[in-house]
DNA sequence: ATAATAACAGTAATCATTATTGTTTTCATT
DNA sequence: AATGAAAACAATAATGATTACTGTTATTAT
């Protein structure tokens, strides 16, 4: 219900992760902008973050590890997590649109929408390996 | 390396999770088992827990609610998270067999599995709702 | 039966995240 | 431009799930 007011470390949170692909934790994001904010507080990098997942500008990724990412890529994609190297990155896959209606229509509830990780190994792991 | 010996604690907390659909979390498997184990110690549910399903005779879900969830049934199957009451639910769609290979002809790395989580309503929260 | 070691119970430590406190910015109103 | 209310801040304490440690007990091979 709060106003919500301006303040420049929220705007320079987003602006990192949208300059970013590569999915960072909090605790990534509060080193990337220590230089800029030299005493910028993890508190508020994690309050931020938590702010703009509600409003839906960022997406919170629980990956499995334990801790949180954040995507500032808010168009539905898929994501691709490195077994090898742990990276994770953007998948684009044609045919998976329709998989919540799908799933959706097996089912008695309501499905509303879904999370889907994919792992493996990506290209440069792939290179340089027998097993 | 070292060889693994037997424990009825760990056997018990096995038989557990087979006997449950409702994917429980490390503390409810320590409050269902204390009944029959009076001294057990949440850090011998954890224990086994981990060495279970690192051996693959379980699975550790990550379900996004910040506490790691246990599975008996080890076979490839789909998962359902209510957002009206938190329970969790197996989920059988056909069609979703060939994901993994899917996403694997459409990626210039290896793909060998994937994750997935749907989200929506179970049919018990479905009733008496209007929004 | 003995010895070696894995597993145990109990508890302390860790680590990501959240809440609290007092101060500083924002921003609407004078 | 000054004032004041509320939001945001920095700093730090607290929380809660999970992991590590310590001394004891149970299992298994000899």
């Amino acid at each position: 219900m709060a106003v919500q007011k301006y303040s420049r470390q929220r705007e320079a949170i987003k602006e990192y992760l949208i300059g970013k692909t590569d999915h960072p934790t909090a605790d990534m994001v509060y080193l990337g902008l220590l230089p800029k904010f030299p005493n910028l507080s993890l508190g508020t990098v994690y309050r931020n973050l938590t702010l703009l997942s509600d409003k839906g500008e960022i997406l919170r990724l629980r990956l499995g590890d334990g801790v949180d990412h954040f995507d500032g890529n808010v168009m539905p994609h898929l994501h691709f997590i490195c077994k090898g190297c742990g990276q994770v990155m953007d998948l684009e896959i044609d045919g998976l649109e329709g998989l919540t209606s799908l799933a959706d229509s097996h089912f008695s509830g309501k499905i509303t929408g879904h999370v889907t990780y994919f792992y493996g190994k990506c290209p440069d792991c792939t290179k340089g390996e027998m097993s």
